[in-house]
DNA sequence: GGACGTGGGAGACAGATGAGCAACAAGACC
DNA sequence: GGTCTTGTTGCTCATCTGTCTCCCACGTCC
């Protein structure tokens, strides 16, 4: 129904001036001499005729688009993904960019993923996030660095990219130290099977945490499975029917938690009394909803996304050099969200 | 380190024919005449050049980005926009497109969205998705109908836009229809309080399937809270504990299920000997992983969003008239996700 | 005759598009 | 056999998209 749309030539028509002076005005050009009745003139027409500026010839002219692309993996499957589109998403309209997402599968081969960049590529995009579901190594597509990009969530295995990542290490001290602190002197940990970096952290910083305290770090039992509710389950089992079961157990994320807490059910434990449990994620879903609500260690994914793009764009406009901060990757850290699941050990 | 991108011209000077024929064959012009080897050597050089057009200077001539606007709703606070965003994604990728997506809390005023709009309208996108985080009535940006639009989720109240919205009347059908197939005639609904489709819809459907079945629909217990876990627990106490309990029990949704089911332990009910229940929304994490597996009905976010971007690029490439389609809202099915929550009643 | 105040013109960005121009071949005609 | 016509093939030129930006022009007033 609507008409044309409607371009600069047709407000400099219609305020009877030219089309630069109208560029200069409505762009605020600052060694451009206009009259103020001018200047009035252009912006009032610009205003009725509902001009708004064609972002595609302006970018293919000034070379800028305001577009950051932002790739990430299984936007779907979980919930942090969501998270940090959502701190890179407002972090990004904060100053004016918007984001083009690309979704990419977890299991993406390398060119599939180059195939990605060079979408973005193509449109021109001013700066790239690239974005994994979990903190980890990842391979980069060799056509990423012919723009600032940074990483969010991992690691490059060549290095030398700017990157954000979790404080897997602060997390789980946070976690495990909370348990101490309620009194508990045997503690377990539910560990994951998967090769990541947050696995080996999470289970170096338990061991720390009760060696510093006075306690057996070597000796606290520790019991991997996949991580997943079922996987919870068994770990759970198998650690609170041992000899000495620990009264605090410490999950690497909170699905395994839940797994527990079935566990501890079946078991005639209740949580927090018999049973306190930390676990990991904070996944809303999760940690708010089971009974009693999970105290839980927050992945900053929205944090991340929010950092990730601020310099991002800081670099993009020139007032960071991403090169220096490439050096390491900067940690966030993990804040410990209480809820009700621990309490001080039965006498 | 990588200089500055490489231009059609580049492939020009390097293949030794003007930018022009470059232009011809790379895409594929029919009419333009030029002979294979020419083809080829372009081609070639065009290739080892490693050239990408840049789309932004494509799109300004030929008034079309490839490029497809989608505003949605808490993209981060719930898995729905997720599948969604996925849907549409693939859909948009398969045929050429990508996605630029715009989040937009669900409280937004009705000039925000329309900035939003806005923005998308001034990147040139060629159509627009907007979806929102559940089934629902919603006021349009005035804007929106300058390019060709599909909800996603909602209707519009003034209506005349091109709708796909999921089939609740037959998901709660299916669900009820489950309880009563395996044996139950003491039937319950836990509801939710808030005033949308879902809610008037699926009770509709609960009671008119159980009055079909013969049983009294208007007589069954109904009780309702907000749609959330502990909701859930509150209503399935109140259902349970009243006289002649359900041995069967429909919920709104899986959340509220959970609730349900810590409900149902309290009172020493194992499920499914003693309570059979179904959800509803499939939500991974909560159905999949409570104990036993929740047998629910899977919300059709993935279709729905697929479906909106195939009718769009239809329609954006003059393949199919939205005005007509616009007249009803499409309906797409809601399955029956079976897990283990349901058997039969007990003698 | 500079300085100042106001404003406009002509590329340029990167590629798409259709008309049009050489070059050559085959056939027609004298 | 040579010239003209007509057709075909192969490719290029000029122009267009909407906006920005450097540089210049025109008056006026000291």
């Amino acid at each position: 129904m609507s008409n044309k749309t409607i371009g600069i030539k047709d407000v400099a028509l219609a305020a009877g001036v030219s089309v630069t002076t109208v560029s200069h005005v409505l762009n605020d050009v600052a060694y451009a001499r206009i009259s103020p009745e001018t200047r009035d003139k252009v912006r009032t027409v610009a205003e009725q005729l509902g001009y708004g500026p064609n972002r595609l010839a302006q970018a293919l002219r000034t070379q800028r688009t305001g577009m950051l692309g932002l790739v990430s993996e299984e936007i779907a499957t979980t919930p942090h993904a969501g998270r940090i589109i959502l701190g890179a998403d407002e972090a990004a309209k904060a100053r004016g960019y918007n984001l083009m997402i690309i979704n990419t599968p977890g299991s993406a081969s390398l060119e599939s993923r180059q195939a990605d960049v060079q979408a973005l590529l193509e449109r021109r995009v001013d700066g790239i996030l690239y974005a994994t579901m979990y903190h980890r190594n990842v391979e980069l597509p060799a056509n990423l660095g012919s723009v600032p990009s940074v990483l969010v969530d991992s690691v490059a295995t060549g290095g030398n990219i700017t990157a954000v990542i979790p404080d897997e290490e602060g997390g789980a001290r946070a976690a495990v130290g909370a348990l101490l602190e309620a009194g508990h002197t045997r503690v377990g940990f539910i560990n994951n099977t998967d090769d990541v970096p947050a696995t080996h952290q999470r289970l170096d910083a338990f061991r720390s945490v009760l060696t510093e305290a006075g306690l057996d770090g070597d000796a606290a039992p520790v019991e991997s499975e996949v991580s997943e509710v079922h996987g919870g389950y068994e770990a759970a089992r198998r650690i609170l029917t041992g000899k000495n079961p620990p009264t605090g157990l410490f999950c690497y994320n909170d699905r395994m938690a839940m797994g527990a807490y079935r566990a501890a059910a079946e078991l005639g434990l209740r949580i927090p009394e018999d049973l306190s449990v930390v676990g990991f994620d904070d996944q809303e879903l999760i940690a708010a909803n089971l009974y009693p609500g999970l105290t839980t260690v927050a992945l900053p994914h929205y944090e991340m996304g929010a950092w990730a793009t601020e310099h991002l764009i800081d670099a993009i406009e020139g007032k960071t050099d991403l090169a220096l901060m490439a050096l390491h990757p900067t940690i966030l850290s993990c804040p410990l969200v209480i809820r009700d699941s621990i309490a001080a050990p039965r006498q």
